[in-house]
DNA sequence: CTGAAAGCGCTAACAG
DNA sequence: CTGTTAGCGCTTTCAG
């Protein structure tokens, strides 16, 4: 039917003014709800522009008031199975607030990651969301991110004195040694990971001081199945072996899983093991894991809700916040 | 150190055009690299530019040029595995040409897929790349599209006479079945997922043709491991029990594999089981489960690079890709 | 309450 | 090659 394949162009704010036999600036005004507008023009503007089925053009709207109804959110990395369900969970908050959000994934690149920041200015974001690569070296980034505009840190913090919504990792560990006291088990191991990224260092460091542990029962590399597999073989050289190997993810958790397995030792009647993150696997892996369940849609909430607090208001008092995630018990601590 | 907390206004034109000492038309010439500008003063230009830190403003330039360098991305559902590492693909390909790329998470809802639709198109994007919830019920809404800005369906299929990027479910259920066989296997059973998307449907009815089962040896349901499991119970019930169970998705396979755990049947010597998507969940169930990779990157690469040409091109053929998939092999199906 | 007009920052047409 | 000017579509003074 379309005379030409796509793009005739869109209905504009003119046409509907002379639909409807008024000025622009009263169309403008009757559909901005202002008010100040005799109800039976602002009908006829109402019906005219439903009949062209009139839509505004964000990107002027967005010059003329300086202001282009979007935020930015930069990731570290989309395919780590924590962010989908933060992302979807900030997506849909905003969304419901009218305001678009421009994603951004920086693939673990502090270069990069400073690159999709200074475009995301660009394109006018009216607030900025970042997860961080790295807790130093995106420090950087970050400070000028704030300069511009408002701007707050997801799950990892490199700017103490700016907003921040994470989780309180040193308490969830907490909950993690306590269970494992609880269940009987003292000799404890831990598999770290990355200590460039916040939330990990703090889970290595909370894990160093609540149980005390030496050097040897700590081991830090990354969040890879095959790194839990040899951390876990490498605490096996030691006796007395652990009682029970925490692990700073469910990757890591499953990795662990398989080496014992291969070491011949049962789980949880000889090493006990838990994950983090309560991702599916978590659930699936056999035993399934006990692990820590992150408070992702507290987590996607609140930092939306501080960012358009915050873009509300750029004066207000800085919040950090840090909310409370939840062990899951299962079989890999508690025999059935 | 800030006055005033966020926010000092951006360098403008005006204001590098001024520092450089010419008109704000040449200092725009001058950075546009559109060649005819004397090479003095297009120096003069770049150095006042990096002084004051330019940037251009892609709001304004969006406006006047009617190209906004953005384009919209919208998925089912960002935590179904699958698509973070196409988004991520897509977004990475785009960016470096450029074009920046607002997210939408339609949640698996119709009524919201349209709606957010419409507002990317508020938002100017200059093209959209769309994997829609529902092969029939969405198709209104990708017709809107492809008549406002250039559209491709990625993945999943509405309209057949617009763009399409996707894999060849058929092939890769051919694969499946033909690997099946020439292991020894001839009773094969499947378990279907969500007719309502095009992918699922095609897997189903390529199962279908290709083996000619009947009706009780194909069940359909969602994508979930409880359904897995559901279904490979139902097939338990019949005589004889299928040699194979053939999955829709890594889920719903781990389904069947706690099925077949629980009535004592092992795999793959009683039963073999197939998934689907190469999720890490099949590298790591045990038995490792036999699924089929689907080619995510070049997905992602080739519906961005089809984006693109259509939007420097709209008159261009209508394309249809079906990229192969590719069968891996693992425990689920021959012994170690 | 309504209309005319300015202008957000940029680029492109048009003179010079 | 350079500068002046118009104008993208919208909102918001400023007059009336």
């Amino acid at each position: 039917m379309n005379v030409k394949g796509a793009g005739r162009s869109r209905v504009t704010m003119r046409e509907v003014a002379a639909e409807a036999g008024v000025s622009i600036a009263t169309a403008s005004r009757a559909l901005a709800e202002s008010g100040r507008v005799n109800p039976e023009m602002a009908q006829r503007v109402l019906l005219a522009s439903e009949k062209l089925g009139y839509r505004a053009n964000r990107v002027a709207r967005a010059l003329r008031q300086q202001v282009s109804q979007v935020v930015g959110l930069v990731v570290p990395d989309l395919t780590n199975p924590f962010f989908p369900k933060v992302v979807q969970e900030i997506e849909g908050r905003l969304r419901r607030e009218g305001l678009g959000l421009i994603l951004a994934d920086a693939r673990d690149e502090v270069a990069e990651e400073a690159e999709l920041v200074r475009e995301l200015l660009d394109h006018g974001v009216d607030g900025l969301l970042i997860s961080v690569c790295d807790r130093i070296a995106s420090r950087h980034t970050v400070r000028m991110a704030t300069t511009q505009v408002p701007t707050v840190q997801v799950d990892r913090l490199a700017v103490a004195s700016q907003h921040f919504v994470g989780v309180d990792q040193r308490d969830a560990i907490a909950q993690v040694v306590q269970h494992l006291h609880d269940t009987g088990r003292s000799r404890l191991a831990f598999v770290g990971s990355s200590p460039k990224i916040s939330a990990a260092a703090e889970r290595i460091e909370a894990f160093r001081e609540l149980t005390g542990a030496p050097a040897k029962l700590i081991e830090i590399g990354d969040f890879s199945v095959a790194w839990g597999r040899d951390a876990a073989r490498r605490f096996l050289t030691h006796r007395p072996v652990p009682e029970a190997i925490v692990c700073a993810n469910d990757l890591t958790a499953v990795g662990a899983l398989q080496a014992l397995h291969e070491a011949g030792l049962r789980v949880p009647e000889d090493v006990a093991v838990t994950g983090f993150d309560d991702t599916l696997i978590a659930s699936i892996s056999s035993p399934p894991l006990t692990t820590v369940r992150q408070p992702v849609q507290e987590l996607g909430r609140i930092a939306a809700a501080t960012l358009r607090a915050t873009i509300a208001d750029p004066g207000i008092a800085v919040r950090s916040v840090r909310l409370p995630a939840e062990i899951v018990v299962r079989g890999s601590t508690s025999a059935r």
